[in-house]
DNA sequence: AGAGGCATTATTATCGATAATTTTATTTTT
DNA sequence: AAAAATAAAATTATCGATAATAATGCCTCT
C-alpha cells in the first residue's frame, strides 16, 4: 500500500553520519569561525567519495552553521552573522511557542509526568552542587515539554536555536560553566517550578512568560561570561605576527 | 585576499533553480500534499542529470515542504504533519521577535521611513476595497521591519513559516482572500498603525504583543474560511474509485 | 612601480554509471 | 486460500570523471 513516510529506522547514510561530526566539529570549535572547508578534504578525511560530502555541507547549511555559496563552497558562519541578540530572542520566542502549545496538547498524563520530574530536578538542586546535573535534569525537562508539545516544526526551530546558542558559548568562552552554572541552576529552579504549573494550569500565556524568564537567565549567564571573555582578551595587543616580508 | 563570503549575485546553479519551482509547485497545489516524487521524474522534466534535482529535494526540505528520508526517496509533507496551529503560532511568535528587534536595530530615519509607509497603507485602506493591494501594502510594511530588524535568522525562520501558512491556506481554499479579506484588511489596519508607532517608540514588549495581534487576525481569517471548507467538502462521500480486481 | 589583462590552477557543479536498498511481484509452503 | 519466503524491478546512494567557474600568479603596458 503507501509507502512508509514515517520516522526513519534504517542505518542512517553517510552524509548524515558526516554531518552529524561536521556539526560536532564546529559546535566544539574545532573548526574555526570563517573556516572555508573543501569538498575534496573532508571526502578525504572520512574517506569517501565528494558526492556524500556536498550533502553533508547542505544539511549542516541547513541548521545554519555552514554557509554555502555557489562555485565558492562552504564556510563556516562569522560570529557576528548571528548576532547573539537574535539567537537569544528567538531561543526565548520558540521555547515559549513550545510551552503555550504544551498546555493545549498535553494530556493529564503528561502533566503529571512533567510534575513528578520536577520534584526529581528539585531534589538535584537541593541535593548536589553538579552543576552539569542541574544542566542535565533541567534540559530534560525542556525537551520533555517540547516533544510533548506535539509541535515538530517548532521542535526543530528550537534545536536549531538552542545549537546556536551552544556554538556562541563554546566560542567565546568555556569556562562559564564552572563559574555562573551553580548561580544560574539555582535561579532557574523557581522559574521552572512557575512554568511547569502554568502548563500544567493550561495557561498559555502564563507559560510563555515563565519559558521566555527561563531563557533569559541563560542569556544574562552568557553575557556576563561575554564581558569577562572581553575583558580577558583586551590585553594581548601586540600579537601581529606574520611577517610582510617573506 | 579573503575569498568573497558575501551575498551571492552570481547566476543560480541548476540545483537552485529547480529548487524555487519545486517549491512554487507544491504551493500551488500543483504537487498535492503526500505526493512521492522521484528524482529521475523530475531530471527528465527539466531535462538534467539527477544530482541538481537531489540538492533541490534537499533544499525544499530544508523549508519544510518535502521530507527526505533515506533510501526511500522525497515526500511532499501531509496538512498534518505541520498543524495549524503550530503555524500560526510560530508566525506570531517569530514576527513578534522581528518587531522587538526592530524596536533596537532601526536607525531613527528608519522610523520614519516605516511611518511613511505606514500613512501609504492607510490611504490604500481607506481608497480602495482591492483586497490584493491591502496585502501588497501590509505585507510590504512587514517585510521591511523584518529586513531592517538586523536579524537574518530571524527573517529566514519568518519566511520560511510565512510559506507554510500560505501553503495550508491554498490548500484548504482559494476564495478565502475574496470572502474575508477585505475585514480582514480593515483589521489590520488599526493593529499596523499601533505596531509602527510602538516601534518608533522603542518599546519592544508593545511592539511584539502588536505583532500577535496583527497574526492573529491572519490566523482567525483562516480558521473561519477552514471551517467554510469543511462544511462545503463534508457531503461527497461516494467517491472511492479504485477497483481491487485488476 | 603599479594597474590591467591573460594564462594557470584550484575548486565546485554536473554528468553517467555502478552499488546498495527498498518495494513489488512471484513462488512456495502450510 | 493465506502466509511466508524468494526473485524481480524500481529507486536511491555513492562513485569516478568531465565541464564550468572562480581565484591566483604571471606578464605586459603605461
Amino acid at each position: 500500500m503507501a509507502r512508509n513516510t514515517g520516522d526513519d529506522d534504517s542505518a542512517p547514510t553517510q552524509d548524515r553520519v558526516i554531518a552529524r561530526l561536521l556539526i560536532d566539529d564546529i559546535v566544539a570549535w574545532r573548526i574555526p569561525p570563517g573556516a572555508w572547508i573543501r569538498e575534496r578534504e573532508i571526502a578525504a578525511r572520512f574517506g569517501v567519495s565528494h558526492a556524500p560530502v556536498r550533502e553533508a555541507f547542505r544539511q549542516v547549511a541547513n541548521i545554519g552553521l555552514l554557509k554555502v555559496v555557489p562555485w565558492r563552497g562552504a564556510f563556516v558562519i562569522d560570529l557576528d552573522q548571528h548576532a547573539a541578540d537574535e539567537v537569544y530572542e528567538l531561543w526565548k520566542a520558540l521555547f515559549g511557542v513550545a510551552c503555550r502549545l504544551a498546555c493545549a496538547e498535553m494530556s493529564d498524563r503528561d502533566g503529571r509526568e512533567l510534575m513528578h520530574r520536577l520534584v526529581e530536578y528539585k531534589d538535584v538542586t537541593l541535593r548536589t552542587e553538579n552543576t552539569f546535573e542541574h544542566l542535565n535534569v533541567s534540559n530534560r525537562i525542556g525537551r520533555f515539554i517540547a516533544k510533548r508539545s506535539n509541535a515538530p516544526l517548532a521542535l526543530e526551530l528550537l534545536d536549531r536555536v538552542a545549537l546556536l546558542a551552544r556554538w556562541q558559548h563554546n566560542v567565546y568562552t568555556n569556562s562559564y560553566i564552572e563559574t555562573h552554572g551553580n548561580e544560574a541552576a539555582r535561579r532557574s529552579a523557581a522559574l521552572y517550578e512557575t512554568l511547569c504549573r502554568h502548563i500544567v494550569a493550561r495557561d498559555g500565556d502564563a507559560a510563555d512568560a515563565a519559558a521566555r524568564a527561563l531563557i533569559g537567565v541563560t542569556q544574562e549567564s552568557f553575557e556576563q561570561a561575554l564581558e569577562e571573555y572581553k575583558a580577558r582578551h583586551a590585553k594581548p595587543r601586540a600579537s601581529r605576527r606574520r611577517a610582510k616580508s617573506a
